[in-house]
DNA sequence: ACTTTATTGATATGTAGTATCATTATCAAT
DNA sequence: ATTGATAATGATACTACATATCAATAAAGT
């Protein structure tokens, strides 16, 4: 089975964005990584964006902070699995709070909002045709794009 | 069905590089492009590297020919379906003479090797999924990553 | 409070690709 | 074959995006 989970609009109440800073700081703790400042106006920023951002973005949201930390702390958000890459049809490289686990995006060209999809059906069917030629699979990219059920057809 | 072909190594012999190379100026040449020395250059040594290569790669390989030509070349080769993208799992990007149609790579992270993976199922299941939510599906890009065959196991 | 060291931020540097523009080459029309 | 409109080239400047440097600062355990 293949659910879909929407994630932008407000549709449906999101947490609190100082739970999830809280949640994320103290995650980032218990792998070594100080509680600073700094790095929770980044992570507050990111819970702000209910749709895929750039790092630009990100940066011209908090003029208060370096450049070096926004992209430093960005970083350190996708490599502990905090945020996740989204890549649009056109090859640019957006940001996203990941909604744990693995998953694909169905990204709206029209409004740049973006779902999740889960429960991916895909991994085994292509684990299978791969190893029918020897390949061992580790890992696979998926994105998914098109318009979403808000935006206007056409 | 899904079909792999392999498309680097040399197990099958491949068209012979002229031929490849008068094939994409003749189709070039339909859609109003020029046939000039540099372009040919450059899609000549598109058609030698037998796997994904990234544009600087391609511009060390033209010494002769400007930078700007080589991205010009490339970037007209992949608007006109000649080159496909690939997107590495570390996100570099690199590229390769396309084997026309819509399909997806299957990329070995230990030697660079690319097989083809043809006939893709996941289209038509990935369309169903997004339409129970209202999503119009326009396309999707996946890359599949693991080791090949030919390379040792760990 | 003290000490260690992760973190910060201003800045320099790097990287990948594009824009400019004078010159050259292509190709269709003569 | 010559011509002429214009596509293409290439040297260079430039842009955008991201990382490296490093002295100053701040976090957290003792």
């Amino acid at each position: 089975m293949i659910t879909i989970t929407k994630h932008s609009g407000h549709e449906h109440p999101r947490p609190s964005s100082a739970k999830v800073v809280d949640d994320i700081v103290a995650h980032l703790s218990d792998l070594g990584y100080r509680d600073t400042e700094p790095r929770r106006l980044v992570i507050s920023a990111v819970a702000a964006h209910d749709r895929p951002f750039t790092a630009e973005e990100l940066c011209a949201s908090l003029p208060c902070v370096g450049r070096a930390t926004v992209y430093r702390g960005l970083r350190l958000l996708v490599e502990t699995d905090q945020v996740c890459r989204v890549l649009l049809e056109d090859h640019e490289l957006r940001y996203q709070l990941s909604h744990r686990g693995h998953h694909h995006h169905l990204l709206c060209g029209a409004c740049g909002a973006s779902a999740d999809l889960e429960g991916c059906d895909a991994e085994d069917i292509l684990r299978e045709a791969a190893a029918a030629v020897g390949f061992r699979m580790s890992g696979h990219s998926l994105e998914v794009y098109g318009q979403c059920g808000d935006c206007p057809e056409d």
